[in-house]
RNA sequence: GCGCCCGUAGCUCAAUCGGAUAGAGCAACAGCCUUCUAAGCUGUAGGUUACUGGUUCGAUUCCAGUCGGGCGUACCA
């Protein structure tokens, strides 16, 4: 439809002296200013020294435009050009959404691209806790969007199982396992206090009785250590039905010397040097950077900044037309730093993005539910989805924009009533479910929904008309919102889908087995596709 | 102190590249259940978009400053 008007209006403007322009078309907040507008006239005011509302006039007066498709053009406000599009337009969307079925939505805008999607990242030291939720849920359906726009997405778990963080699990596990055997043994200071390291001890003394005592074998309680969380990490991610292609191993760019040619580059392009035995990376001020960062610690030790570098270097070749990372606000400025590496390097950094989103605050009702990493009173990301369901876990914490910092209300979520934005959702869907029960049950006789197109034409009704209106964004919709990485505009639109839905649901008695059978039953296949659609990009 | 992000209805948040009278949900108020789930629908009320200036046909959006909040500011990740 755009294209359409673009062509019609470019040749309106051809009249009037002007070769060519820039068309913009926005959906207008209200229905009065109708369906498409165009804000070309005030664009041109400037330009051509003429009153908006003139230069419209003008366009208008030039404008031969095929009432089928167009059943009005208004010229409002300040020099709006305003489209009514006719109704048969939208009788005529319907068989392409039931045509598409479960695709619907989908475009190839992307098609022949691949995308690389890297996410959560947790190392193997304990269970994801509700800290990692947004970001999980976010590259879900990130990931989803980008792949129903056309891209061939990978999707990546960075970890790293090596390092101080592991040695730390070790000694944890063995503290516990030791306590076991003699309760007054020493706990350390930092270690893990999560209940898992108990269950982990255990599982080994059943395993081993004590012929581990005494003798601190860190890289056997480590490895244990990392097959149990490990495990415990997939299962989540399971649960959330998130599914990574590829588990990418920090040590991985040690073993191949990766690691060591980052290094030999860095100090041949005089980014790097060595004092004080440790080696730093030389930050320009004029890409906004006060002070030089370590790389290599005077242990030996790299910092995380030199592996991530070669790690996103590692990713550029292996020649991905697109490279999402997806951080917490914790990590805004350490990104600029890795990426300023990868740019000083030589390497093309303008194929990646990174999202950051804002911390969550969690609370239950008036209480604030703290969660450190290091207090044994973590809510578990399981122990979240155990009490609100995946659904509403995923739809909290990706309903907000991603650079908002979001309130978790928990209690909230788990509420079963209107006051839970979820269930609003899930009840249009619940609505379509009744519908199609029933269709099934009185109207086993009705015309097969897929190939009875005459019946469409008997939309008529306004409320279905807004309806179809709203089912006709769809794909736009999609494509917005992986453009931008924001899938809350997707739950944005899914609320005033269910909103239209409910409004027409309300004023129409849908299966009806005196009155005209299968038209309903149409509209009510095509709500269901697109509701199945939502699901697809949400759970 | 410096850097990044945020500040919109009582609460939680939307608002397309700078577009029209700033929109939803909850809470409040008034209605609607012999009808496919009232977890819903209809209506009312609620705002100096933190504040001050600037840019222009037009600013919640861009720029500068002020105030308030979050996150950073490690030889942790």
């Amino acid at each position: 439809m755009k294209k359409y008007l673009t062509t019609e209006i470019n040749s309106a403007l051809k009249k009037i002296g002007i070769e060519s322009a820039d068309l913009q078309f926005d959906k207008p907040k209200e229905e009065k200013f109708g369906d498409l507008s165009a804000n070309i006239a005030m664009m041109l005011a400037k330009e051509l020294k003429l009153p908006p509302r003139k230069i419209a006039q003008d366009i208008l007066d030039n404008l031969q435009i095929d009432p089928a498709k167009i059943s009005k053009v208004e010229i409002a406000g300040a020099g709006f050009l305003n489209f009514f599009i006719s109704d048969n337009y939208y009788r005529d969307v319907l068989p392409l959404i039931m045509e598409a079925g479960n695709d619907y939505g989908r475009s190839d805008l992307n098609k022949g691209r691949t995308a690389n999607l890297e996410w959560i990242s947790a190392n193997p030291t304990g269970p994801l806790h509700t800290g990692h939720g947004r970001a999980a849920c976010l590259g879900k359906s990130i990931s989803n969007l980008l792949e129903w726009t056309g891209y061939k997405v990978t999707r990546e778990y960075y970890y790293n199982d090596a390092g101080n963080q592991m040695n730390n699990l070790a000694k944890s596990v063995y503290a516990r396992y030791m306590q076991i055997i003699d309760s007054s043994f020493d706990f350390p200071e930092d270690g893990y206090v999560g209940d898992y390291v108990k269950e982990i001890a255990a599982n080994i003394y059943h395993e081993k009785a004590d012929s581990l005592k005494g003798n601190f074998d860190s890289d056997y309680f480590m490895s244990e250590g990392e097959k149990f969380t490990f495990n415990l990490i997939r299962g989540t991610l399971d649960r959330m039905g998130i599914k990574h292609d590829l588990f990418f191993n920090e040590s991985s760019l040690y073993e191949d010397g990766t690691i060591k040619k980052t290094i030999i580059e860095l100090k041949d392009k005089e980014l790097a040097y060595d004092l004080d035995g440790a080696v730093w990376l030389k930050m320009k001020p004029e890409e906004g950077f006060q002070k030089d960062k370590v790389i290599v610690k005077s242990t030996g030790e790299p910092t995380y900044r030199l592996p991530d570098m070669a790690y996103h270097i590692d990713k550029i070749r292996r020649g991905y037309d697109l490279i999402v990372d997806i951080f917490g606000s914790d990590h805004g400025d350490t990104y600029k730093e890795v990426l300023y590496g990868v740019k000083n390097l030589g390497y093309d950094d303008s194929r990646i993005k990174v999202i950051i989103h804002q911390m969550v605050t969690f609370r239950m009702g008036d209480e604030s539910v703290k969660m450190s990493k290091r207090s044994d009173k973590v809510y578990s990301l399981d122990e979240l989805i155990d009490d609100i369901g995946v659904d509403a876990t995923q739809f909290f914490f990706i309903m907000r924009g991603a650079n908002t910092h979001l309130d978790f209300d928990i209690e909230l979520a788990k509420e079963r009533s209107d006051k839970n934005p979820v269930y609003y959702l899930q009840y249009a869907h619940a609505r379509t479910c009744g519908i199609l029960r029933n269709a099934e049950e009185h109207l086993k006789d009705a015309v097969s929904p897929s190939n009875d197109n005459v019946l469409i034409n008997l939309l008529v009704n306004q409320d279905e008309i807004r309806l179809m209106k709203v089912l006709n964004r769809f794909p736009e919709e999609v494509a917005n919102s992986a453009a931008s990485f924001e899938p809350h505009k997707i739950i944005n639109y899914l609320n005033e889908l269910a909103e239209s839905f409910h409004r027409f649901y309300h004023n129409n008695r849908i299966v009806d087995p005196e009155k005209s059978k299968s038209r309903w039953q149409e509209f009510c296949f095509a709500k269901l596709r697109s509701k199945y659609s939502k699901t697809a990009l949400r759970s």
